[in-house]
DNA sequence: GTCTATATTGGGATAGAC
DNA sequence: GTCTATCCCAATATAGAC
């Protein structure tokens, strides 16, 4: 037995990983991938940035656990693999919302980096294209389902559920960032379910 | 008469101001401030970046001549000071949406701008928190003429409409830079206020 | 596993010649 | 106005001692 404790010289390499991407992700998610330095994610971690490069061999390599960490957590919090009835489907990504309104850093960890990554050159361009298109798909199967049991407002494809959704969550993310006081990305997600749906949110 | 043309040596100091504040434009749009490069930019002008400093003091001057560049021209464009009718405002921010679409280092310069400002002691931070005020405002006085003139579709409120469509043009934007096949702003525009209002776009 | 020391690169900015 | 040369700083990454 290698971990004991989640502190302590035993605490094991697994949980110092653990602890150095949770920093990485604050880190990149207050200031970006390109601005965020890996002496600051160390520091928070009470190491130095050599030691860092131990564990992980570069930046790069670093982003892609935190990216692959983001993807893994939200996988577990969304049950995508559970059958969602077409009915509550805007209802779990009510939820979904509610649970990132909680943890203000992942929404600055996804909005930032969504947005740095079409600059040019940018290491997480694939990851995010990718993402979204992922995502795409997903809202699509869901809104497919409510147009079958005839739960989307009129003249609504589920086409334009999808992108619209998608285009009105992040663009209500960036704007809590910029200025928390001015929006609540909850409640305009609830909106916009009112508008293009027939179901109570 | 100090400038007697576009080129040649007595071009003028105001005509490489603006050859400088466009490359600028460019970049920034491409790469973001940060990590946008001043050497980039003059290579753009075909100067050294020592020169580029004699015309703006510092990179910061700069990111600032560009965005009150960029105020100016989106205030000729919009035409805000002449009234406009209630029922035509869908329509003319449609037209400012379709004018971004043909120009898209326009949409690149302020969405990768606006999303770096969130982060965290960025020097554009307050000028895109008070732009973004002052849309919402605009947006804000627009539909509420269009609610006395009972041109919002049925139980939107003017608030809901300027919160909802400043942050879907923006999702929808950064969706674009992305993946430029994955969705048309415009189009995703139109259907938004197909669901908003009662006027036809 | 962690540190110190260092290599290397690239950035913004300044000084001074022309 | 523009260039070359230079300064200073911060960053990622590597080498090697402990």
């Amino acid at each position: 037995m290698t971990t004991t404790g989640k502190r302590g010289p035993y605490r094991g390499t697994a949980a110092r990983r653990r602890e150095i991407v949770d920093a990485a992700a604050e880190v990149f998610g207050e200031s970006g991938y390109r601005a965020g330095s890996l002496k600051d994610i160390a520091g928070r971690v009470g190491i130095d940035a050599s030691s860092l490069l131990h564990h992980f061999g570069s930046k790069h390599v670093l982003l892609e656990a935190v990216l692959a960490d983001k993807v893994s957590r939200d996988a577990q919090a969304l049950h995508w693999d559970e059958e969602i009835e077409p009915a509550e489907f805007p209802a779990a990504l009510i939820r979904l919302a509610e649970r990132n309104a909680a943890n203000p850093g992942v929404i600055g960890l996804y909005t930032v980096l969504l947005a740095e990554s079409t600059t040019v050159d940018h290491p997480s361009a694939d990851f995010f294209r990718d993402r979204h298109a992922t995502t795409r798909r997903d809202f699509l199967r869901g809104f497919d389902a409510m147009a079958e049991a005839g739960l989307l407002a009129e003249d609504v494809t589920p086409q334009e559920a999808a992108l619209s959704t998608l285009a009105i969550w992040d663009g209500a993310q960036t704007q809590w960032l910029l200025d928390p006081g001015a929006i609540e990305v909850v409640a305009v997600l609830r909106g916009h379910f009112r508008r293009i749906t027939r179901v109570e949110v």
